[in-house]
DNA sequence: TATGGCATCCATCAAATGATGGAATCATCG
DNA sequence: CGATGATTCCATCATTTGATGGATGCCATA
């Protein structure tokens, strides 16, 4: 059966569609407390009950766009798999950076729905509590973090947390830390990808130097 | 002149400065749309007119919960500095990471609000936006990434704001981080020290060897 | 004890916001 | 064309929320 998602995702230019794209980037912006039906209808130029109709409730648009992102999340993840299979580690980490990065910076709703998810508390909780996929343990696996592709340890999990967060934060405090550091957005968006690289590798490749060893 | 946040710290029986600390926790919890001001009051248990008489408009008591927490975080981060002067490098990140760590554990709100503040924006953006200090600069300092007190790359606060952000995560993300891993408490503080350890400190080092060399 | 000012609460308001019913419009198909 | 169903908008509602005026209570001091 065919869930109401992926129905809008078929046709983007459908009305129902063009809702959940402006709600992406509303509720991104704005977390969900923030925005208001009237916002995204304004963003998409229809009026509030046109919404409702396609969409229902507030919550369950939010929930829409939360797994709308996910998909998009997978996807990219199983999209970067592809790519640097087999290479070594140091260059597997650059590869996957440099291509999350730039996917995360051309739709930062992603990052930022994420961290508002993480960190920041509902009114609603039980209802907007529902169950999305997490990918730390693909990552993991990826990442050489597990042996036993079945059971990664927690310790490997938050590894992995670490990286993805450290990118994510990187794309959502764009404005912020762009005005903290006087960069334009080439140079940022550059220099992001540096200090990645710089933060997140050495401790990685002297994990694996070590196993090695003993 | 005595500003009225320095009145409400002084005496913190003060129903002035129990609003204050009510409102940290609130707004750190549920961000500034997501609190309501009746909310805080409720925290207190008084009515919210007696807020307003104290702390005016919401987003003025909200900019006092910033300018407070930035305090807590000036003061923390100078006394960590006291201890770790003068020591190798290593040992300067991780005791920095186990004394901020334990720090921020204690008043999540300070990395909720900080998180906030760097990632969502605000619908009334021109009010709320009134500067804080930031302390990357102090930090980068302290950490041996700059020479010239005065002059910091931007280079450097990135990546001072990578490790900084990298401890604000996994206090804010506890909640969802311990359930992903399922971790007790006690065990998720320790590992995300053991984590933060792991990735933070091999990159900085790595860095110093090679000036060293050069 | 009387007084004046500070602090608190109750009642209430206006605006914002989520949501809906029903009229109007549009498209499709016989 | 005309009927039917899907879509969209206008008007409106109830609730929530920020905010305030005014009455009441509290307390120090003369």
């Amino acid at each position: 059966m065919e869930s109401p998602l992926e129905k809008a995702r078929k046709d983007p230019e459908s009305m129902k569609a063009r809702i959940l794209i402006a709600a992406r980037k509303i509720f991104g912006e704005y977390g969900f407390h923030g925005t208001t039906t009237r916002m995204i209808a304004q963003e998409v130029g229809i009026d509030i009950s046109t919404l409702h109709y396609h969409w229902g409730e507030k919550k369950d648009l939010y929930e829409a766009v939360i797994l709308d992102i996910n998909k998009d999340l997978g996807q990219s993840l199983i999209d970067v798999e592809k790519i640097i299979h087999g290479r070594p580690l140091a260059e597997r980490l650059a590869i996957a950076i440099d291509i999350m990065t730039d996917h995360l910076f051309e739709h930062p709703e992603i990052s930022n729905l994420i961290l508002f998810r993480y960190f920041g508390k509902t009114r609603h909780e039980a209802s907007l509590d529902f169950s999305v996929p997490e990918f730390t343990a693909d990552i993991a696996r990826s990442m050489g973090l597990t042996k036993d592709a079945k059971k990664v340890s927690p310790r490997a999990r938050m590894k992995v947390l670490a990286v993805m967060n450290a990118i994510y934060n990187f794309i959502s405090g764009e404005e912020f830390f762009r005005s903290m550091t006087h960069m334009d957005r080439d140079t940022y968006i550059v220099t992001v990808k540096e200090t990645l690289k710089f933060i997140l590798i050495p401790a990685f490749v002297q994990q694996e130097q070590k196993k090695e060893q003993g």
